[in-house]
DNA sequence: CGGTCTCTTGACGGAGTTCAAAGCTAGTGG
DNA sequence: CCACTAGCTTTGAACTCCGTCAAGAGACCG
């Protein structure tokens, strides 16, 4: 079950990590199914848990006023689900996560993460390339979003991740774009005529 | 000169830095004079540097195929101006960043940073804070762009950032934001009325 | 089967863009 | 002290992309 997660720190460390601290790492991340459609976090809650999906597919969304969904985050294996904010600040929180697939993940509190750190200084590392990581991802979308037009946002998105078309709805990957699900089968269909 | 940046760091340090921690980042970090429109980073450079603003304020944009600027971060006095995406992966930026006034900014580079964080701890641990801090403000405004007409993200951005509605006119802030300057004018006339 | 979820299509409306022109402001040099 | 310029903001009119609403067509699953 912690195959996954030993491997990915390991792939984003220095030095892999010893037995000693497996271990620990063993006993930190704690095992969890979320089934399909059910929450992993709710608007209003402080998101206590950090989740390493090891399969599965999960999808992080505000809502707006008028009831709207705007998908976030979409995360499948191999990446986290989190909200940052609320799990740093420990405040609460205006997004919701929940499982679109039936999920197993690895889950760590915010106290046994921080503990870790001063044990384990691959995970420091892991952790800080996973932030500049996900930090130029954001700064690349955040671009895009006030640079690019619908179309273009799409095609960029179907090319650089093409498991993500795979594994979820159109109306789900229109609402990460910024746009609607009419929308966005507009442009595919202008797209297919190229 | 090197005051401010100690003294940010010992804000997001647990433990402050002892005097010769002092030394090597005043060792490690050289003052540079950058004047108003005189760029920091162009398109197409690797972002070789990592600036702390003393003073001053700068701002980092890409510009798109008619020649538009697209503002991706405005940066003032206790920010960071950087292209992370190229600091960090060696690639070559497709952002420009230049100086809005004239600044007085700390620069250092990857090697020397990370030759840092091996021997002080206090630098990592601010590190960490600071990269939580900006993926927080990042998720944030991806979610506000996706989420809210450009009035809600313009009153949102006023009420965070009013330092920043002094120092940078009109026609920034609306690029910023993601709409034109004639767009920013009429909304604000609106927000007038009310 | 029937129900739920998903995708498509059309008509209409509205938020925001584009283009063009004019007004405003602060700094510069005579 | 005034004239001039450059940068910034405002305004109007036409247009465009995208959202909204509504309806229908597949597809999948119990």
């Amino acid at each position: 079950m912690h195959g996954p997660l030993i491997k990915y720190i390991n792939d984003y460390a220095t030095t892999p990590l010893t037995g000693s601290e497996v271990e620990l790492i063993k006993n930190t991340f704690v095992p969890k199914r979320i089934r399909k459609k059910q929450y992993f976090l709710q608007e209003g809650e402080v998101c206590k848990y950090f989740a390493f999906i090891v399969k599965g597919a999960m999808r992080q969304y505000s809502v707006d006023d008028k009831g709207a969904e705007h998908i976030v985050q979409l995360s499948i294996e191999n990446w986290w689900a989190v909200d940052r904010e609320s799990f740093v600040m420990l405040t609460p929180s205006v997004y919701n996560i929940d499982a679109w697939e039936d999920t197993e993940a690895l889950l760590t509190t915010r106290a046994d993460i921080l503990n870790l750190y001063n044990q384990i200084p691959a995970l420091v590392e892991m952790a800080r390339k996973m932030d500049e990581k996900h930090s130029i991802a954001n700064q690349r979308r955040l671009n895009a979003s006030i640079s690019f037009p619908a179309e273009k946002r799409y095609s960029d998105f179907a090319n650089c991740y093409p498991e993500f078309l795979q594994r979820f709805p159109q109306h789900i990957i229109a609402s990460y774009l910024g746009i609607t699900k009419e929308t966005l089968s507009r442009i595919r269909k202008q797209m297919l005529k190229k």
